[in-house]
DNA sequence: CTGTTAGCGCTTTCAT
DNA sequence: ATGAAAGCGCTAACAG
């Protein structure tokens, strides 16, 4: 869509040749004492500076990326806004974008594929020096376009050591890995999960996987599996819970839950039911959201470094951005956080 | 900054040129062709379009907004990303936006007048085709150099009837005042309030000024407020309930709280306490988070039209993009939400 | 150090 | 209906 002309400001803003005009210079000289560039001399450059700033001289940066065929533009995109996973990241890499100057156009995907790919297309019209995107789920299409347009590209959250270009996640089968090693140390020998329907998540279901994996190990496969259709909720957690629970069969003596909030919705559903968390039941969350500072107690989970790993990406993308030879993909670890949900560590 | 050329994608991306010289017509031809404007023949139009779709051409955006002096960015900041406040603001903008063909320039200001002038600054730069900004509060220097770029301009959340230029929100005093009329008519006499230091969060003052509005009316001064000077936050609304309902004095025989979180952290302290809610202590909340959907007890809370919000800001700022005449301030209703924390209401 | 000359990729304007 | 010329505001490349 293009704006009329006639609603944008007409021939007020500031431009270069103005400043040049009052500085009694060519208009390259201002462009030169703008970029602090070399090829001036201090006291022009001063100069130049100081009759910018009183005529409120701003340099245009269309015309900047026209002329230079760069921006200082990050395309980035999550799939959604709720639940502090990705906020926490893009706290993280506007930091690193800040400080290096780039501005952010955004998009909120809503986990749709389609969604993504449109606005990739409308992106890639801005000629942006970098994106981000989430996960490394994305349409054939869409991977067509980002390839042609050869502009350095960051999957984010996920990982994968063959990403289509760079990088920065967690490795969720090994933090589900890890976690079960961590509780069949505990002694757990009867575990369950709740999650939501499989595929809606697939970073969930590699977790699913790691833990099975690890628990598997002691001859403890997941006898209760239960899943949602819902999103993965307070809500959802306590009424996927109360099935569970309410299922005949033998109870599970820890529940693996797809996160923090699910866990939470289930651990507020056995106090309600009167069953003794850790004692009778265990409770196990992911990614070590907020909620946990007001659960009455404080859920055993893992915590993903998520504004380090926005960080991080950002910081490697810019590099990539500059001209520099990067590593392509890097796995960050999650940290297991004890809390009053499971059973002490046995000495 | 300036991104070296040489780490950009060299010569590669097509342009109207390349269209038309497959096409065997002018560039003009194909420009007229991809906006969809009159002066071409419906047939060599259709022609254009195949060739420009089968050489992945997507007009260069930098390009066509320094040629149009028009632009499809808009600028959009927010304080936080916490809370689900300004996500579902953001939320209801971006699908007026998206339909309208607009990206967006993404700014978290993290409640820093300072950050939020730094990033419009640059925002100008780019010569966004609008603004939104969150709150009516901004550094002055910030509002000078709105103010000379003549870029449509929106402010949303609060609610003012003299705007800078454009204004969505809810009239804050005016939802405070309605809750206090609510819970005077449910016959309480002795309100305390929850909140955070005063001057922190305006809005929020606004709201007590409200309700002390309404009790004042019926003799019913605020006899207990308690300000954290923390985050208004599970945890901190919590602490300060406990203090307060520790504090000697008369009880309150309902607390107001600063949002539904800092109430649900009261709701938390009070049922760990013995308290019981809403016979002994009635609680009411702001906003009409989505905590309260885990909450043991709902919580009566005024419910602000969030999502409903950034849509009619979207559109009202699209309208005077276009060149609408359109109303320049608008105030959404709050409604509220009768919850398990107040006494029902008296017939 | 300074200025001049060409563009960047597209649209506007004005011919034809 | 079509195209040629003239920019949009700035920077790269080259001259002095």
């Amino acid at each position: 869509m293009i704006i009329p002309s006639h609603s944008r400001s007409r021939g007020k803003a500031v431009k270069i040749e103005d400043v040049a005009e009052k500085a009694g210079v060519s208009i390259m000289s201002v462009s030169r004492a703008m970029r602090d560039v070399e090829g001036i001399s201090v006291k022009k450059r001063e100069q130049i500076i100081k009759i910018a700033r009183e005529l409120g001289y701003y340099p245009n940066r269309v015309a900047v990326s026209l002329a230079a065929s760069s921006s200082n533009l990050i395309g980035v995109s999550v799939p959604t806004l709720f639940g502090t996973v990705f906020t926490e990241i893009y706290i993280g890499m506007r930091k690193s974008f800040d400080k290096a100057g780039f501005s952010t156009i955004f998009d909120v995907t809503e986990y749709s594929k389609d969604r993504e790919e449109a606005w990739v297309e409308r992106l890639i019209a801005w000629r942006p020096a970098g994106i981000i995107l989430s996960g490394i789920d994305h349409n054939e299409s869409t991977v067509t376009k980002l390839t042609k347009a050869r502009i350095p590209l960051l999957e984010i959250w996920d990982y994968t050591p063959n990403p289509l270009d760079l990088c920065v996640g967690v490795d969720h089968f090994d933090a589900g890995k890890k976690m079960g090693q961590y509780l069949v140390g505990l002694g757990y020998q009867t575990p369950g999960y709740v999650g939501v329907t499989a595929g809606l998540d697939t970073r969930a279901d590699r977790r699913l996987e790691g833990l099975q994996y690890s628990f598997l190990e002691k001859s403890c496969p997941f006898h209760s599996i239960h899943r949602s259709n819902q999103a993965a909720s307070f809500e959802s957690g306590f009424q996927t819970t109360k099935k569970m629970v309410e299922a005949s069969g033998r109870r599970p003596d820890v529940i693996c839950y797809l996160n923090d909030n699910m866990a939470f919705g289930g651990l507020m559903y056995l106090e309600r039911a009167g069953i003794d968390c850790p004692n009778e039941i265990g409770i196990v969350g992911y990614n070590g959201l907020n909620i946990n500072s007001v659960s009455p107690k404080r859920i055993t989970t893992s915590i993903t470094p998520r504004v380090a790993m926005g960080e991080i990406a950002a910081q490697l993308l810019i590099a990539k951005i500059l001209g520099a030879n990067t590593e392509t993909a890097m796995a960050l670890k999650v940290t297991i956080e004890q809390g009053q949900t499971t059973k002490s560590q046995i000495a």
